[in-house]
DNA sequence: GTCTATACCGTGATAGAC
DNA sequence: GTCTATCACGGTATAGAC
């Protein structure tokens, strides 16, 4: 890899990371293009010269989260129980609980705004959640539980709520008992 | 009333229930005012002889919905059992399962949204969620639940959770049975 | 009292300078 | 190959016409 290619590579990195942050904190229409150069020390009108559109530009955001998304999950495999793989899972939200509370759940918060699109972009975001899902279901399999794809769209679909209520009404609390609450429950599976 | 009021207050509504619909499809941000006037049926620009600003005519939108909780919960009051309460108000998201699954349910994505701002409008969209949480608590306190607001916590929680998955994976079905399971948990509190 | 024409700004995007 | 000056558009908001 040439200098160039090298300095090209962390500009666009920083520009990602950036608007990933950006996006998070205002929500996707209320980021300008001029913020995000901003807060990756690009130059403003810059960031063109990196991706050829606003949407391109989140496109990379969606496809760095699903990645980081993928890791997630697989440092989760560390553990040899499934059901300690789940909990870790919950805890990571515990582990956030006062960034939720804030600006609500990176992943959630993307999801819902993406998900009124018909783009594609869409589609993509889908996989945010689906990716989840399916790590878990197979989790939930192993365990031997009634309804795997159930508990694992119940064990979700209980962290997002307690991150949405958590956010709504800024208490960081409420999150960190609610997900102690799920946690006591896949306990109570095995 | 005079005859000039009436109309007045007729225009009122049409743009708050149109900025309400609008907002729920395209977020705050992706409302613009001339939208709002055209599913309004009021002469473009003219929203400002209504409201001072876009932000008021939101707070007027956040108002309606508060009160269109508060009518929902009131109205759940005419069942005797409050497990039935409970079981009603779960059913709501099930009625409206498909509008949930493309856009997202219109009380959760405006908390979300509003949660992130800093300027009032955020504690006002709070209560959203705080009315219902307060109102769940109580029926859960009627049937001697042990923790009666983490039982609230829960069920709000799940059918946000459940909405929020539903929307990003835009599976009607999905809200639907996740809600049924959250139904059968009630009963099996009584 | 009701509405329209318009000002003004910030946005995404581009063409071309360095 | 990298960045800057600038454009065209669409947004909110206002001043004043009817």
């Amino acid at each position: 890899m040439t200098d160039s290619a090298k300095r090209d590579r962390g500009k666009r990195e920083r520009l990602v990371a950036g608007a990933g942050d950006l996006v998070h904190r205002q929500g996707v229409l209320g980021v300008t293009l001029a913020q995000v150069a901003e807060a990756a020390h690009v130059p403003p009108g810059n960031v063109y010269y990196y991706f050829k559109t606003k949407d391109d530009l989140l496109r990379a955001v969606v496809e760095a989260r699903i990645g980081e998304v993928r890791a997630m999950l697989h440092s989760f495999d560390a553990h040899a129980d499934p059901s300690a793989r789940l909990k870790a899972l919950a805890g990571r939200w515990v582990e956030m609980h006062d960034l939720v509370a804030r600006y609500g759940c990176p992943l959630g918060t993307l999801s819902e705004e993406l998900g009124r699109r018909d783009d594609g972009l869409d589609r993509e975001a889908a996989q945010l959640m689906g990716l989840i899902l399916d790590w878990a279901e197979a989790q939930f399999r192993r365990m031997n539980t009634a309804d795997p794809r159930e508990c694992a769209v119940g064990l979700l679909a209980g962290v997002q709520g307690g991150a949405l209520l958590a956010h709504a009404l800024r208490d960081p609390a409420l999150l960190a008992d609610h997900v102690r609450r799920l946690q006591e429950w896949i306990d109570s599976l095995v």
